[in-house]
DNA sequence: TCAAATAAAATTGTCCTACACTATTGCACG
DNA sequence: CGTGCAATAGTGTAGGACAATTTTATTTGA
């Protein structure tokens, strides 16, 4: 039935036939268009810039960007697999909205998936300059916290998490949980981070730092999921109103 | 520099937010070009028709699913975006082939995530129809499971974990779970699933599904961790040769 | 003969125009 | 005030064009 679709297999590209092309960075070179919209509208959703349910219409956008239908309309595709936007046929996209319920279920993923960071972080401090690499980011964010006002607090627990995700070592996983981030992201500028909750904060990465520190996984992960609860507790003490 | 986008609000659409959403309709109309598109290619691929590493011509598909190249596009982009493919710029998608290391990260992500499911789902067990629903499931499997021939398991296996990640009643785990399981579902068919392995698979079954029907979380989790452990087993057993 | 160099062919990335079809909006009418 | 219908906005898809880049085929030089 589609038996016209080639099924030639890459046989040429795996063999290192053309010694002279050694391929470039990949990342390097200039973005795609489409990279560049997804960047921008990922960004935008992450920082507020598109507020939830808000359409994104295509006149609109190809022209603010300066790209054509094509190309923004992948980019939207992409966006909807990520869950940051909904495509509702005939009716366009519009960025996503989550209602309260998401977000529980969100967060609930969350805290398995970063306890298992932890944990796989903490079972491998010692290898490589994990341990180093660890170290040097928690010395800097401590002398942070001092002066920690909200937002920096939040960069900082952003780059915490992220470090840890890394140090797992489990690439699939850091995908993972970036794409469970970005959405939620937003919330967290609009919890009201009092100095207690900012203090907690810190205790939990404190806590946390500890036990990856001293390599001992299921304190690592336990602190973490406990962390990741409080958290989850703060978005779910917001009003109705800051949802949907 | 954005300002021009139209910040318009859907304010009549979001106004109705409150009902809607439970009525699943909008799925049964005739599903759009892409939609289609993405649901072939993701069978082909689930069920090996489409090689890891093969390329994916546009020329090709275009015609032979008589769509035009936008819509394929968009298509490409989302298989791209659940990880079924992969696009390098200037260079085309290929169907996505996994290493070794990636499956087993995968594995870890998808024991805990599952083990969660389970959890939920033992934990929920007694709500609705949960438990009448899964108890059918589960009589009809074991009437199956005499005649087990392998194709048979696989698909057993599937209906099982995929009810229960449901009753998990964490709708983007169940999204989640999907994503991860696709990639590596055509493994299945490959490992030697051998008498013995079968009777495991239905053993560790059996107990899953005794934790849940008791509406024990913590038993029904450690059942389905082990049971994925027993998975992964299997797979990374597979020489080199079913990888990349 | 074999590999480097070069020409030719494929293929992708993007823009544009067009048009059918759906959803939304605005208005005239009852 | 609704209600229905026409006008308008916006999406879904096709198809043509072209530059940029990669892949394949061909030629050339040692």
């Amino acid at each position: 039935m589609d038996s016209t679709v080639s099924k030639r297999r890459t046989a040429a590209r795996s063999g290192k036939r053309g010694v002279a092309g050694r391929p470039r960075g990949p990342r390097t070179g200039k973005p795609t268009a489409v990279e560049r919209i997804v960047e921008e509208i990922r960004r935008g959703i992450k920082e507020g810039r598109y507020a939830p349910g808000q359409r994104l219409i295509e006149s609109d956008l190809t022209q603010a960007l300066g790209v054509s239908r094509g190309p923004l309309r992948e980019a939207m595709s992409r966006l909807a697999g990520d869950g940051l936007v909904k495509i509702e046929r005939n009716r366009g996209v519009t960025v996503r909205a989550l209602t309260r319920e998401e977000v529980r279920s969100i967060s609930t993923i969350r805290e398995v998936l970063e306890g298992l960071a932890a944990r796989l972080a903490a079972a491998h401090i010692h290898e490589g300059s994990n341990r180093e690499e660890f170290k040097r980011l928690w010395n800097e964010m401590q002398s942070v916290q001092v002066s920690s006002n909200a937002m920096e607090y939040v960069v900082a627990n952003e780059r915490f998490h992220t470090l840890i995700v890394r140090l797992s070592g489990n690439e699939p996983l850091a995908q993972l949980l970036d794409q469970l981030r970005t959405p939620v992201y937003r919330f967290q500028f609009r919890t009201r981070l009092s100095t207690d909750a900012l203090r907690w904060g810190n205790e939990d990465h404190a806590e946390i730092a500890s036990a990856i520190l001293a390599g001992d996984p299921d304190r690592a992960e336990r602190a973490m999921r406990r962390h990741l609860r409080h958290s989850a507790k703060l978005i779910d003490a917001l009003p109705d109103e800051a949802f949907g």
